[in-house]
DNA sequence: GTGAAGGGCCAC
DNA sequence: AAACGTGGCCCTTCAC
């Protein structure tokens, strides 16, 4: 196949070029890198197309006449780039935006991206694939030729088959945007798409913007733990190999405490009865009885805490910035919520001594909000329960407002157990909790969980009635809906009683879960617009918390415009229950400031 | 040697 | 009556 191009070559090409693709209000667009990070490499192309060609800029043609001038002649490309009227379909934009941002330090505004139209036209289905190959197949039956995607885009002359190659993946966006639109309005996602897209930049600027970790901090901790785990190592394979003493004449049996098989022979060896899962719920319970048990928690949670939040975090760390820049993905779960990755920053442990690591620059300091119960006010809307919504107006302790009316006391009488009773329920519900879990982690018989949660829906009437209700509609339509409109079609053997039901958890957990992320999402792009002049700078999320570091003067100001964005992005969506934002300035990603350095190891 | 699957555990 | 949803990362085990 025989593409056209234009090299665009000289500011007079390229603004000639930037007046024919404004005539266009839809425009693909692509970019060729040397390297993946833009930390590291250079953007060499740029590659436009509208309804009658293609125009590629090589940007290393600009870079030689000197700083201003290049500033100068790229300037009709970052006024196009940054034009949010003007729409630019990419495929995964965020790769894209990253180096836009970075290199040529605009934004890319007025996104139409393909990949993640095409997640959420997947809608759930895990057997779909997103590459733009896949996407161009999919949507448009054409087959698409990725080969020249790894090529060496850093040569002084790029090839013709590099440049027809660059030229085509732009050309066919324009088709794939068409296709992706019909399909996005026939499953009425428009509202979907719209929320993702406009949530783009705040995602690449957050990648971008990185996060500091205090790599101090950070390797006193892993020397305690260090410490804590070899010892425990240690003292446990003592433990272990003295029933089976005979095994070795020449000391202990070395066994590999990382292998539960090994470690249930030993325990076996010992007389332990061993649960056939080894997880550490279950095991907690013969800790008292058999101190090996408690020893092994101990090993386990050191060489957890070495392997999975050790040295390997501090490789994260990108040596032009010091900081740590983790991969979003936006779409992370069909439910809409982010993922992380590399490292994963949402899953930092809790643990005041790994928080406390992640630290706001010299001068800084860290703004943390985070919305307070945002899946129970969800369900709580969507249910219309009315004693469920008075518990949020009331403005008091939410366990404990819940307590009371389900064990029928005053609020000031309710005690402890009752408050963890309806505690532990808020929050098994919106996973769809059953009486035998419910059991399991309060202590309760069987029989007793069943009577709690009996009482516990017997109160809250209308809100049992929408999870019956609801859970039937999503199981004859087999679709379930975020707020946003975002959809999961539901896949199960409805001859399957399990399938069933865990299907009905599935999907109404989606709703829920999925509306918090729309209102994250949303949330985010209100912020991105309103500190865009400020010094406050997005640097982490985790699913309904947000961290903007600043300079120290401007926190106040920044924590104000932080809840505000929260807050008014939950009431896009939330008409009965009101929305609580808490925040708090810090120079550490804890709430309180740490008086005197934890000399303690890890205890126990 | 490489990769998938499964168990376990961190976060919300 | 009902066996709790979403991720990522590390390790071992096992098949190729």
């Amino acid at each position: 196949m025989e593409v056209f191009f234009q090299l665009i070559e000289d500011a007079d090409a390229l603004k000639a070029a930037v007046g024919e693709l404004r005539r266009s209000n839809r425009i693909g667009f692509d970019t060729e890198t040397t390297e993946l990070d833009p930390h590291k490499g250079e953007l060499r192309l740029v590659q436009f197309s509208d309804a009658r060609n293609n125009y590629l800029i090589d940007l290393r043609k600009f870079a030689a006449g000197g700083e201003t001038a290049t500033a100068e002649s790229l300037a009709p490309l970052r006024e196009l780039l940054s034009d949010a009227s003007v729409m630019k379909i990419a495929h995964n934009a965020k790769f894209d935006a990253k180096w836009v941002r970075h290199h040529l330090g605009c934004e890319l505004n007025g996104i139409f991206d393909t990949y993640l139209a095409s997640l959420i036209i997947a809608a759930g289905d895990t057997d779909r694939r997103h590459s733009l190959a896949d996407a161009a197949q999919y949507f448009c039956g054409i087959e698409l030729d990725k080969s020249m995607q790894v090529s060496d885009w850093s040569a002084a002359e790029l090839s013709r088959s590099q440049l027809e190659y660059a030229a085509r993946d732009a050309a066919i966006m324009r088709q794939l945007c068409e296709q992706m639109t019909e399909r996005l309005a026939n499953d009425a996602l428009e509202r979907t798409a719209a929320l993702e897209f406009e949530c783009l930049m705040p995602i690449t600027q957050m990648e971008l913007n990185g996060f500091h970790l205090d790599t101090g901090r950070w390797r006193e901790k892993l020397e305690r733990v260090r410490a804590a785990q070899e010892k425990a190592a240690d003292e446990l394979q003592n433990m272990l190999s003295s029933g089976v003493a005979q095994a070795s004449l020449f000391g202990r049996s070395e066994i590999n405490l990382d292998s539960n098989q090994q470690v249930t022979d030993a325990l076996l060896g010992l007389g332990i009865p061993v649960p056939a899962s080894m997880q550490a719920w279950q095991l907690q319970p013969l800790a008292e009885q058999y101190p090996v048990i408690g020893k092994l928690l101990e090993y386990r949670a050191a060489a957890k805490s070495m392997t999975s939040f050790g040295e390997n975090i501090l490789e994260f760390i990108e040596p032009s910035t010091g900081r740590i820049h983790a991969d979003f993905r936006q779409i992370g779960a069909p439910t809409g919520r982010f993922s992380c990755s590399n490292p994963n920053l949402q899953q930092i442990p809790h643990e005041r001594d790994y928080r406390r690591c992640f630290t706001a620059e010299p001068g800084n300091k860290l703004v943390i909000a985070d919305y307070s119960q945002i899946e129970l006010r969800i369900l709580a809307e969507f249910s219309g329960d009315e004693r469920f919504i008075d518990a949020f107006v009331s403005g008091q302790d939410f366990h404990a407002a819940t307590a009371s009316q389900v064990f029928g006391v005053r609020p000031e009488d309710v005690t402890d157990d009752q408050r963890t009773f309806a505690k532990r329920l808020n929050f098994g519900i919106v996973y769809g909790i059953g009486a035998s879990r419910f059991g399991l982690m309060t202590g309760l018989s069987q029989s007793d969980a069943e009577n709690t949660m009996r009482r516990y829906f017997g109160t809250f009437r209308r809100l049992d009635e929408y999870l019956r209700s609801e859970g039937k509609r999503l199981i004859e339509e087999r679709t379930a809906r975020t707020a946003s409109g975002r959809l999961l079609r539901l896949r199960f053997d409805e001859n399957l009683r399990e399938a069933v039901s865990s299907a009905k958890r599935y999907g109404l957990n989606m709703q829920i879960q999925g509306t918090s992320a729309d209102i994250l999402k949303r949330a985010l792009r209100l912020l991105h617009d309103s500190i865009a002049r400020t010094s406050a700078r997005l640097v982490n999320i985790v699913h309904d918390e947000v961290i903007l570091e600043c300079a120290a003067g401007d926190a106040d100001q920044a924590a104000k415009t932080l809840e505000e964005a929260m807050t008014a992005a939950a009431l896009e969506y939330l008409a009965r229950v009101p929305v609580k934002v808490d925040s708090h300035i810090a120079d550490d990603w804890t709430k309180e400031p740490v008086r005197t350095q934890a000399q303690s190891g890890l205890g126990g």
